[in-house]
DNA sequence: AGTTAATAGTACCAACTTGGTACTGATTAC
DNA sequence: GTAATCAGTACCAAGTTGGTACTATTAACT
């Protein structure tokens, strides 16, 4: 149903745990785990696959923990997406390129990767910070369709 | 990987044979799957259930098929989504609410109902008549984040 | 040095979802 | 009445995903 994986869902939940701390915060598996209220072996996977990809730092042994590797506003929604669930990529055809039999006939091809990449870039402009508090409602402002002449049509 | 299912790609492919047409064309299950070059049995599932949902009329009978139930400037990809893949939801706690124990604490919950909205409407303004020919590129013109002191931060 | 607290890595499994097929019944044109 | 076509349901195999368990490695502290 177009929908991120809950791996995603819960990497972006507990990266804004981080964010809302200004001051580079340190934490632990356990007590993220706690804070998010997430079955502790959920919450490591997870992060461990964030330090992979470069999202988070983590320090070894006791006292250890985890903390952003860059700044809140630094990182995007888009940004979680593509460590948790892949490259991001409505159709399969969009990222499996060859893969479809009718590609080379095929009338929406085109279009989808320019669908693909604006939801991307909208995804892409909203960071950590920005998920501590409230957007306001013209987060990604649509213009009318005024330069289209199809929908009045 | 935040995919739309084949069969709503599928649905939006067949469809838009029917809107490359003005004249409110009549195809059977079997044009459409030689068309599309996809395999009847599928094509025929997809069919029955765009139906169902209001997006298409069918004919039975001998000489029977299907045709748009609306004109092809008014069906959205999120009403085909909608029909195939469900209600539109990027997150489970957007369509699930009450089923997420930390719903209450969340801190993310009110803005993710807003970016599902936001990419919703995006969806909601590219209709299949647009689909039939190459979209301009700034499709869902996206402003700079002016208006929003927060990245600057 | 030894102990403890923490992450790294891997392997594994059960449950769900999905793409795809098959079969029977109902309806209409000719 | 016969053939063509849609309607509905049931079914299955394969892949994906959420979730767990276990071992190895690293670092702080005493
Ligand atoms: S369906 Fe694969 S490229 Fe269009
Ligand atoms: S995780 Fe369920 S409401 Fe935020």
């Amino acid at each position: 149903m177009i929908r991120m994986s809950k791996q995603t869902d819960y990497g972006i939940l507990l990266l804004t745990e981080f964010a809302a701390d200004p001051g580079g915060l340190t934490l632990s598996a356990r007590e993220l785990s706690e804070r998010a209220a997430l079955p502790l072996p959920m919450v490591s996977k997870i992060l461990k696959v964030l330090t992979r990809e470069g999202l988070l730092l983590s320090h070894r042994g006791a006292r250890g923990g985890y903390r952003l590797a860059r700044r809140p506003n630094q990182i995007t929604v888009a940004d979680v997406i593509g460590a948790l669930d892949g490259p991001f990529a409505m159709t399969e055809c969009v990222d499996a390129p060859g893969d479809c039999r009718q590609e080379s006939t095929c009338p929406v091809r085109t279009n989808w990767h320019l669908i693909n990449h604006t939801v991307y870039k909208a995804l892409d402009n909203i960071t950590l910070w920005d998920m501590t508090r409230p957007l306001s409602p013209p987060l990604i402002p649509l213009t009318g369709r005024s330069a289209n002449p199809l929908k009045v049509a």
